[in-house]
DNA sequence: CCCTCTCCATACGGTTGCGTATGGAACGTA
DNA sequence: TACGTTCCATACGCAACCGTATGGAGAGGG
């Protein structure tokens, strides 16, 4: 099996494994390198440094962290509704979500992730914005409902706090229902 | 001014602020040290070693991470939703939060650091439920507000999308305000 | 068979950081 | 003055990394 032949995709991989469960600082070529079966060689002819590496691996997730989400969801087609609780199911169970958290963490001190990340941002936000129009075209709070189901996505992943015999996932379905329920007027 | 004896405690800033800067990773002793003025020396006698500092750092958060912004609202006095505006502006104003943000993430890999923020979250989360409570007596859907809330205040500082003209603290208030209102049934 | 191109191993110098060991300065106290 | 306590400086060994330099194995082409 040991093919010692690495591709760039692979240290690639490797390096978003290491972020997901170490953040951006336990993203060392060395341990990559030991985590590949090769050695320190191997990275440097595939890169120049550590630096392009986390770059590209940014860019990387920029382009196929909205795209996908939304094309997932799109697929089943449905209304909005629909299509809002399933966009709730797909993003919970994605595997890159550890990754994600630990590459916004990233964004407060790197303006160049932080670039991407708003661009992310804004493209997820634009079409929760189209949900919540579809359902209701003439509210004036789309924008307040778009932001808190979204912070509701990614705080939920930051926030630990318990809900006695409820339980989370429960109270998150409520939250998503009471975000999409007619306009309290 | 260069007192060259430091305390105990001004370590601990000195740590707070690292990590509200660079995450737990930029906490380092000859870091802290050059920044303090002094050697490893002095740091080694005052912890044992590098462990015990961040130990006695997030230990030191849970104790003043609750009861001063609850005793800073209900300071005020006024009726819950009064309260609940005041809270949000306390947290939003405090300088401290970066430092927050940075072990909510460093907490997805440390278990006592998940332990103690988890404390937290439930303190706050009884408080939040709390106001809820004291705003719609008879409602079903006090959790799933107090979650939305929560959500709202620890994502808004890990989302960068913006918001057109309207800009964000705007929607915010508007969210806050969308909570806050009477049961859609 | 040789040459070249691709990919990786090995070895090196330099930096940063941890924890320890030991000495010393300042200061109060007997 | 002699002495102990408090607090920090200095120096050391060790480990983990980074980036570079250089050589070498393997495959394909001529």
């Amino acid at each position: 099996m040991a093919t010692k032949k690495r591709t760039k995709d692979e240290w690639i991989a490797a390096a978003v494994e290491a972020l997901a469960e170490g953040g951006v600082d336990a993203v060392r070529v060395e341990r990559l390198a030991r985590t590949l079966g090769v050695t320190k060689g191997s990275f440097y002819w595939h890169f120049t440094d550590r630096g392009t590496l986390l770059s590209t691996l940014v860019q990387g997730w920029e382009a196929g962290g909205t795209q996908d989400v939304i094309a997932q969801v799109d697929a089943l087609g449905g209304d909005a509704r629909a299509r809002m609780r399933r966009l709730w199911e797909v993003t919970q169970g994605d595997r890159g979500l550890a990754a994600e958290l630990a590459l916004r963490d990233w964004a407060r001190r790197d303006p160049e992730v932080a670039a991407r990340v708003q661009r992310v941002d804004d493209a997820r936000m634009g079409y929760v914005r189209a949900l919540f129009v579809e359902m209701h075209p003439d509210a004036d709070d789309i924008e307040a409902r778009a932001m808190l189901l979204y912070s509701l996505l990614i705080g939920n992943y930051f926030i630990r706090a318990r809900h006695g015999r409820r339980g989370r996932p429960r109270v998150l379905s409520e939250a998503i229902e009471l975000l999409m329920a007619a306009q309290p007027s």
